[in-house]
DNA sequence: TATCATTGTGTCAAGGCGACACAATCAATG
DNA sequence: CATTGATTGTGTCGCCTTGACACAATGATA
């Protein structure tokens, strides 16, 4: 492909998207007792990003979020949260953008100014197969810790997203989207541990899941371990949806 | 003005503020024992609309919702909280635009397809003189029951928005910005029955806004009334901040 | 068969919150 | 000027939630 005629796929894309608006997603999963995130590498640049991409004239932001999530994770109907629209001016930054664009021409051609609306997505770990495309280099899991530096203010959206998962977790049993079908109580305890980044009571914490009346007891048990084999647990997707429904 | 020259200032107005993006701000005032908003009427038309306006390229869409309220409110360093940005397709329909916009060469140049960023902001009811401008006929406060139909999505942004205010205030002590300088307990009591919408008791009420110990009891107390005369209280800004600061 | 980390469940005390009671107060009333 | 009545300030009681902790049950391993 020549200068030219990537010049007219960016004119392309932008001609059929909304202008200067854009969309960030953080993608949450679960595993090994932490929090993930998806990362990926723009093209064979040193620039990691969140996941992100541009709004259709004729879709809407949150099918827009669906479509770029489909592209990274190939999964469907996705959980999905719109939290915060980040528009400072100051947001993106030239040198970023330099070291993504390395040609002027079209460099020329991307707005300076840009503002973008945050989503996160809650993810099955194991069911995801990070995907490239033709811009990524690489696509991979993050500890919430581990995150590299990214670019814009991609690293800021992940501490409000953050933060937002987490006032989340206090009022709801988030575990539905971010666990597999079937889990343990101490594996549940060990998801909310991850997100609120403290130890909670074993007790506390079963009496309190319970009392929501979301989950289903199984008859199989967790054998295997040299303990006692812990009760296997499944979320009941009708009363779930009913207890998002309730008062607040 | 002919239609030539209104065309030329719609042009410049596009050309300087991000297209297909706007801004939606809900101003919520306490007066007569119950919340009010402001909504305004569009030149002659008949279509009711929330303050609103486009994002100039060069200031955060912060700084473009103050702008837009200082024209409306006359009021600077308003409280102004982002709570959701519109996006869907149908969000706009063209009845109201054709409403708005009686000349078909102006309306060609609107987008047809148009994303919102909602803020509401907390004014004190009776600082603020509704302004009026070339495009507005009239700018008014209403009950929240007794909002007209207002055009695009507007009414339901008031909803969500109005939801996002009653989950602040089971938190936090908003009335640090829609009260007068000084007030009793039982007028801060009333703002927070208005903002639920169910009755509080007394006793609790005091006991718990008091233990934020963020207001000062002062000196003078409320007379005029046939009853006991209230204490008169003010928020202490400095520890109200420092409550906002605090865990969640 | 004993061991031991892990899990299920019960108990108990402290704190928070709702419901309610009672005293204090101030203008209006006669 | 004493009485009245609505309103306000404050204390108390009991329930429920929550956190802290204890103890029994379990199952692979040694």
């Amino acid at each position: 492909m020549n200068i030219e005629e990537l010049e007219d796929l960016v004119r392309q894309m932008y001609a059929s998207t909304m202008p200067g608006l854009s969309i960030d997603c953080i993608v949450f999963g679960f595993h090994d007792s932490a929090i993930k995130i998806l990362s990926l590498r723009f093209n064979n640049a040193d620039a990691w990003m969140l996941p992100n991409g541009l709004i259709f004239h004729k879709e809407s932001i949150q099918q827009a979020a669906q479509r770029i999530l489909l592209e990274r994770t190939s999964l469907k109907d996705i959980f999905l949260k719109q939290f915060y629209t980040f528009g400072d001016l100051d947001r993106t930054n030239i040198e970023d953008m330099k070291t993504m664009m390395p040609f002027p021409s079209i460099l020329e051609m991307v707005p300076k100014r840009a503002i973008s609306i945050g989503y996160y997505a809650l993810v099955e770990h194991s069911k995801v197969q990070p995907q490239l495309d033709f811009m990524t280099a690489e696509c991979r899991w993050f500890g919430v810790d581990e995150l590299p530096k990214m670019i814009f203010d991609h690293n800021k959206i992940v501490e409000i997203g953050l933060k937002s998962l987490r006032a989340q977790i206090d009022h709801l049993p988030i575990g539905y989207h971010l666990m597999p079908e079937t889990f343990t109580m101490p594996e549940l305890q060990k998801l909310h541990e991850a997100i609120l980044g403290e130890p909670l009571d074993r007790a506390n914490f079963q009496k309190r899941i319970l009392s929501y009346d979301i989950l289903e007891r199984l008859e199989e048990r967790r054998t295997g371990g040299a303990h006692k084999s812990p009760y296997v647990y499944r979320f009941i997707p009708e009363k779930y949806e009913a207890f998002l429904q309730r008062e607040f």
